[in-house]
DNA sequence: ATTGATGGTTACCAAAAGGTGCCTACTCCC
DNA sequence: GGGAGTAGGCACCTTTTGGTAACCATCAAT
């Protein structure tokens, strides 16, 4: 279904927005990722949750899914796109801005935040 | 009560994302406005969602409330603070990310985005 | 005295988003 | 033949979010 926004932040926020697609962005920023390794740093995640966020940021055009192996125990794999790289920039400067206003505030806190985006700054 | 993020990017979305934020953050870009502007700008938002929206955008400190006139018709007026201004380049990023993004593919449009936040570059 | 403008609250609903649990299917390994 | 690992589907439920409709209070104008 064909989706209308009023502007191009609801244009991004609806691709950037989901319970899980920040983290997963921040995964698949560094390097391509399998199943079982999203499942391994999203531990929290459920199955069909993780199968329904990856499918949405494909249907957007952000990650692509490779299935190789020939046989059962497939191998898939999910990988930024070239407009997925290009939310980078975006990205960084939000996780920028979100950390220095927790860091002001009590009442707002980041938890494992071992690295997070700030770290895509060094490519 | 006190919100955890996992990375900076979940904390700014938790701020921005909301269904009519987008569009009153855009408005209220380019100078205060009273309540009644601000029915007149988005129609078809009811009182209490576009009350709850404002309360919470200035929960987060991005935009006070200053009620005007002694006596009643008061004059309530909406603005945004430094920190919700600090906000203003990552949202016209994200726009001109959204706008390039929904004029590429066939499936996402932007309807009665007369200027949107693009108009606040030229400040 | 009634209507309208102003800004807001409350109780109740509906839709969307996310979560749980259980199931499939294949293959390798012991 | 009974796991374990791999990727995912489906039915159902809960939580969050937004929407409706009715109401309050105040003053000005008719």
């Amino acid at each position: 279904m064909k989706k209308s926004y009023t502007n191009g932040v609801e244009a991004t926020l609806g691709i950037i927005s989901g319970k899980w697609k920040p983290q997963l962005l921040c995964h698949l920023g560094n390097r391509p990722q399998r199943t079982c390794d999203l499942r391994q740093k999203l531990p929290t995640i459920s199955q069909k949750v993780l199968t329904q966020q990856l499918r949405e940021l494909e249907g957007d055009g952000i990650i692509t899914r490779h299935i190789s192996g020939d046989r059962a125990p497939f191998k898939v794999t999910y990988e930024l796109t070239d407009l997925g790289r290009s939310l980078g920039e975006i990205l960084v400067q939000m996780s920028l801005w979100g950390e220095h206003r927790a860091s002001q505030v009590p009442d707002m806190e980041i938890v494992d935040g071992h690295g997070g985006f700030s770290r895509l700054l060094e490519n």
